[in-house]
DNA sequence: GTCTATAGAGCGATAGAC
DNA sequence: GTCTATCGCTCTATAGAC
């Protein structure tokens, strides 16, 4: 069997080890010599194939945002209402969170991926924002959309609002585990990626059927693109 | 007028300055050096009055935790049914979540505290880890067991998942406000109290009354203590 | 491509003058 | 209590040997 792509080079193991070590202890946490030595390799290696620090950073990005975005809106595109399926809110945001989840399957490693954007927005890290904005914003801007449509008689603050809750409770949910584990003496686990998907989803699908506080003027309001 | 505890002694700017930094841009992400310029005392004035930078964290938590709690159990205490108030689950909810917005009034910094606090869950910070478990577990604890309470068809774990998805909503917004504000094109902004209690409230209130999927069996549920 | 060695800067903490 | 000066350490990045 030949291995076209090889795992186990330099560039390889810098790029899965800075993103596990990144999501776990933030970008400015871990030193080039930490995560080197983690890697087995040199510490002038980042330089050398990546440039710098940063460098390295952007180059996560770019390998993980497209498999990522891809399955989110082709979950996303399938989304239907049917007989025996859940309804469409829940649909749409399992498509949202299930791809941000996963630790096995297509998309392995987007659990780390995404406690490494979480992580990283907190930082004060200026190329982290442009990153985030450069390779999110179009997705989120379609879900919205679609959340919008799905919930007609939201104004549109309310619909912004509530994906806003959305994003906090994933996040939370991936920057620390360890509090809900603490709080319940060991009753939930965060690392459950089912038990996660069977409490969020029906939790912010209600949220998000709040009454609106502030209907709209029927005809008046602007068709979500 | 006697000014009895004076608010412009170096100390008290420190504790302020170190505040507001370490809520903006975190604990590690603030030296010492900068700290000091910004306040306007002299680099060697931290360890002199807080032993080092480790004492000058605790030092802040020493002082904001039990004026935060005191709020928060007192707005959990006032909680009661009654003709023209709002439903129980609600009053609960915003007892929780007013005083760790608070930018004026008897909590004024509570905003900035929880922000701290929320920037603090993400740094890999062993003292900041037991700060937080030191100083919030029991009115975590109390809290929970009210909305246990006020929802007693939900199973144990539900009401700890649903309360850590209201941390992860607040948290996220004190931490990430800018997000919503650019998502929404301005339409929002994460900065306005009041939007936000008012969005946030009838979303985590229906969330935690979405229907459990996990029935407790009757007469076999403990109590919440 | 991979290594050693180090430059150049910033860090927390502290000794000691005043 | 406040200051200057500095120690010992770690950081990112790079020059240059192999």
């Amino acid at each position: 069997m030949i291995v076209t792509e090889e795992l186990g080079d330099t560039k390889a193991r810098l790029l899965r080890m800075a993103e596990r070590m990144f999501a776990e202890q933030g970008y400015t946490g871990v030193s080039l010599r930490q995560l080197t030595a983690a890697a087995g390799v040199n510490l002038a290696a980042v330089n050398y194939h990546f440039g710098s620090k940063e460098g390295l950073l952007a180059a996560i990005f770019e390998n993980r945002c497209r498999p990522m975005n891809d399955e989110r809106l082709a979950g996303l595109e399938a989304c239907a209402e049917g007989p025996g399926k859940a309804p469409l809110l829940e649909q749409i945001i399992a498509a949202f969170i299930a791809p941000a989840l996963a630790s096995t399957g297509e998309s392995a490693g987007g659990a780390t991926f995404t406690r490494l954007r979480a992580v990283l927005s907190v930082e004060h890290n200026e190329l982290a924002r442009e990153l985030i904005a450069k390779h999110f914003d179009a997705t989120s801007v379609r879900f919205i959309a679609a959340l919008g449509r799905a919930l007609p008689q939201l104004s549109r603050p309310e619909v912004y609002w509530r994906f806003h809750f959305l994003l906090g409770s994933l996040y939370y949910t991936m920057i620390n585990p360890g509090r809900i584990e603490h709080l319940s003496d060991g009753l939930c686990d965060a690392g459950d990626v089912e038990a996660v998907m069977t409490q969020m989803v029906p939790f912010l699908a209600a949220g998000f059927r709040a009454p609106s506080r502030e209907p709209k003027p029927a005809g008046r309001s602007k068709a979500w693109r």
